[in-house]
DNA sequence: TGACGCTTGGAATATTTGTTCCATATAGTG
DNA sequence: CACTATATGGAACAAATATTCCAAGCGTCA
């Protein structure tokens, strides 16, 4: 092959629909400088809008000069940005992108396809999210956040379906260098020990409860230590043992839940807690990324 | 009414709406002379070309010199075709006036209270859904769960805010019994070895991109081991290695990000890679919880 | 530290695109 | 058939927009 010698008048062929960009794109963003990378992530979050831009618009959006805009449709392949704006605006199918009725599309696509899975799980978490809204109690959000934010240690516990919720208390803590442990089950010590006066409980679980859940949060409740639960229903045995109880309901589709609105509830609670802990002049939160 | 004897001057409200815009056509197109009139009817048949064409290009297409559609645009109540063409990138530029101001909407509102925390993250979390079924690559996603569907054992690794998902996605492979390893870094071990030819790698990963992830699916891909990749952009270095990708763009509150779209693609991955599976009469699911 | 190469920002320029205006054409009316 | 009113096309102009280019910045390697 002769031509890998000449490097710099090589025109690698442009894109000549979306999906082709997009691949490309793939291929060549490693590596990018700063202000080129900026272009790639911005136009590939908003493809829809190429074609009804100007380039100051999206260098703009980007946060990059104009030039460095033009500088990556080059790189992509194109004379210049008119002619990658081209490209789009034949492609342009206005309404596609519209949220309604491309979910309408994923869901009815005959039920086998993947995709139509990725809408309904879509659907049922957008419901959870709005239900968490609803009938969100305040006064236990509050206390919760109250018993969270003065106590010394935060134990968190969640096994199965929760233990995703509790690693990612833990991780957002950690961030925000707030103490916290989380309980997590590795080697079957339950380090029930761990828990000392001052400090407090956040426990989550769903039906079926955990077990060990259960027992660490009556640890807790026998020592006098604050415990906060999120769980499902208020006949759940672990709101026996909470000092302060958060209900969330998620909506699920077939045998399957989502955990949005548990997350969504979750991080809220995190940062409220951060929030109380700064305004006391306690250790004060780095931003997580 | 004093307005309705002076006739020249009057301009009767530019249509603010691809509605009004119909309405007022239907309205004035009746004994219109036959220029103006091949403009009503070109741009009536082609509402969806305005957005991304120029004056030159619909007078062509109408058959007219730019003047007549100039003429045309001003008699609509615009000022001129700009004005015109501004509306239409608006109006139906991709879902776009409510998600953008929902986002502004975000960014500021700051009461403090938790529960006020709780709507904003509900919030982000929807406007990450709506996001994830408007630019979900179905193609990619069926690629995904073919990968993950023939292999022997799936390797799941996300570490920090990734972890979460990791964990779920190992307890939904779990509940579903189908051979799944997590790969969870207890013991800072890196189970490399585990990899064997005829598995695949499910990575998850968010800038910053963890190392201990891009060295797995390098050590995966140098082995001809398949890769799974879901991440959020197409420069994040992950996709170098990965047979298919999937992206998820979620919406952050603040400094924080929910996860509310990516463990909806994950269970629907899930649930797709289960389904495909029981077609092949492979070991079956018990449903989950 | 100094020189090299790549990256960057912005100002200058080129091009495209929109808009106005007027001479001419056409249709309608007394 | 003239005369008026309205419609039309195109050329000239104005504005917006894309594109290039170069001086300055920055990091890297000798």
């Amino acid at each position: 092959m002769p031509d890998t010698e000449k490097s710099a008048p090589r025109t690698p062929a442009a894109p000549t629909s979306v999906e082709e960009f997009r691949d490309r794109l793939a291929c060549i963003a490693h590596g990018l400088p700063k202000r080129l990378r900026q272009c790639a992530d911005h136009l590939s979050r908003n493809y829809d809008r190429i074609a009804v831009s100007t380039v100051a618009d999206l260098a703009a959006g980007a946060d990059v000069p104009p030039s460095a805009l033009m500088r990556f449709c080059q790189l992509m392949g194109f004379s210049g940005f008119s002619e990658m704006q081209r490209m789009f605006r034949e492609a342009y199918a206005p309404g596609w992108p519209d949220y309604a009725t491309r979910l309408a599309n994923l869901k009815d696509g005959t039920s086998g396809k993947p995709a139509a899975l990725v809408g309904e799980f879509v659907e049922a978490g957008r419901l959870s999210l709005e239900n968490l809204a609803r009938t969100l109690d305040e006064a236990a959000l509050d206390r919760a956040v109250a018993l969270l934010s003065q106590s010394e240690t935060r134990h968190i516990i969640g096994f199965r379906r929760s233990f995703p919720v509790a690693a990612y208390l833990a991780y957002v803590f950690e961030k925000m260098a707030i103490p916290a442990m989380l309980h997590d089950g590795v080697g079957k010590l339950d380090h029930r020990f761990a828990l000392r006066s001052g400090d407090a409980v956040l426990a989550i679980t769903f039906a079926p409860y955990s077990e060990d859940t259960l027992a660490l949060a009556l640890q807790a409740r026998q020592r006098g230590i604050a415990v906060v639960a999120v769980t499902d229903q208020p006949s759940s045995p672990i709101t026996q043992y909470a000092d302060a109880t958060l209900y969330v309901d998620e909506v699920d589709f077939g045998a399957f839940r989502s955990l949005s609105a548990t997350l969504a509830l979750a991080i809220s609670l995190a940062v409220a807690i951060g929030a109380a802990r700064e305004r006391k002049g306690l250790p004060s939160p780095d931003k997580m990324e």
